[in-house]
DNA sequence: TTGTTATTTCAGTAATTCCTGAAATAACGG
DNA sequence: CCGTTATTTCAGGAATTACTGAAATAACAA
């Protein structure tokens, strides 16, 4: 591995947490090195980069383009591919926000709806069921949420954050000023 | 394993997930039993219902412990541990976002900050720097917002999500009344 | 077409992670 | 103290996952 040191941290780090994110070392670091590049590079860069085996970045770089965390893109007079990473974090979140939904949030909802569908044969299944029933209703809530934040523009969601938990006070002060006793009663919608 | 259909599904579910979020299987496994059980279960118990050794059962049990995802508990004339989960999801969740930003997100701000101190040799050096610096920032407002909202009530933080992205027209509409420009300067604060 | 360069696939192996049974430790009651 | 029961530790083996080199495929130029 022939990097700055500076980016060898970086990108080393990544590895180590690529593991607890459901992919592997080598994975995590490919990204690394290219979230880090100011200019797209091809997959023989990433080998003499990382000090891996071709057969492995090229499998790598297929499964980062699964997860759309990088983008083929090709330079004027080189028949080479040539891969980069979005830009913009908050565009690699809204990325990642909407893969693991895809991959993992989905699929968990829709089996909790099919078991929650069963009549419940013994107590003991009835009281898994109403656990079954809060876990399906905040994951809901949590992507619903998620699903309407994500079209807000950088700045929108930057301010947002930076209210935090604030935001609760100011709606409490808007409902005693209109005179409702809640805060709002259509849940989501459009941004 | 010796369970009726509907406590299977959703345990043989997330022990699949597991592996997604830096568990193992049996871990999984494990968790989503405790969880779906009305009452507290001793070590043999889960033994019984999922069919893993006995040496297992006690690690996955005891790393379940350390994500303080179970807690044990005694009974009344009982020399065993028994071991149960948070009832209340809205805890759960907070706990597993405590636990991960202990595990994965401190390290790595502490680890970007520490690159971000150093002078960059190189324009590359300079250029990934700014990159690890959109990062930090991100991630410092995510954690300072998750920190704000954690310790609101569960009422509110539903609200609050019921909201979703109505609350930045809301902000909006604020601003205007009160005359300036932003929505608001002092980022985070107390609930 | 043929030759050249780029990329992917995949079988075999290396490396890692997971799980078990056996042994050690602990926590009691008598 | 001893005997019993509960729990943990851990070395070794089983299972899984990751990585490589070689071969296949693809994409092009001439």
């Amino acid at each position: 591995m022939s990097l700055s040191p500076l980016v060898e941290t970086f990108v080393l780090h990544f590895g180590e947490m690529g593991g607890r994110w459901g992919v592997n070392r080598t994975v995590g670091q490919i990204y690394a090195l290219l979230f880090l590049s100011d200019r797209p590079m091809n997959a023989d860069e990433v080998v003499e980069a990382l000090g891996i085996s071709r057969s492995n970045v090229s499998m790598g770089l297929k499964e980062l383009e699964s997860w759309r965390l990088v983008k083929k893109k090709h330079l004027p007079r080189d028949r080479r591919d040539y891969f980069e990473t979005p830009a913009d974090v908050w565009d690699i979140l809204r990325i990642l926000a909407e893969e693991r939904r895809k991959r993992e949030i989905d699929p968990t909802l829709s089996m909790l709806r099919d078991v929650l569908m069963e009549p419940p044969a013994t107590a003991q299944d009835a009281f898994a069921q109403t656990r079954m029933r809060d876990m399906h209703e905040m994951i809901e809530l949590l992507t619903d949420w998620a699903e309407d934040v994500k079209r807000l523009s950088d700045t929108d969601i930057r301010n947002l954050l930076m209210l935090g938990s604030k935001v609760v006070k100011l709606l409490q002060v808007k409902s005693a000023l209109v005179g409702m006793g809640r805060a709002d009663s259509t849940p989501s919608g459009g941004a």
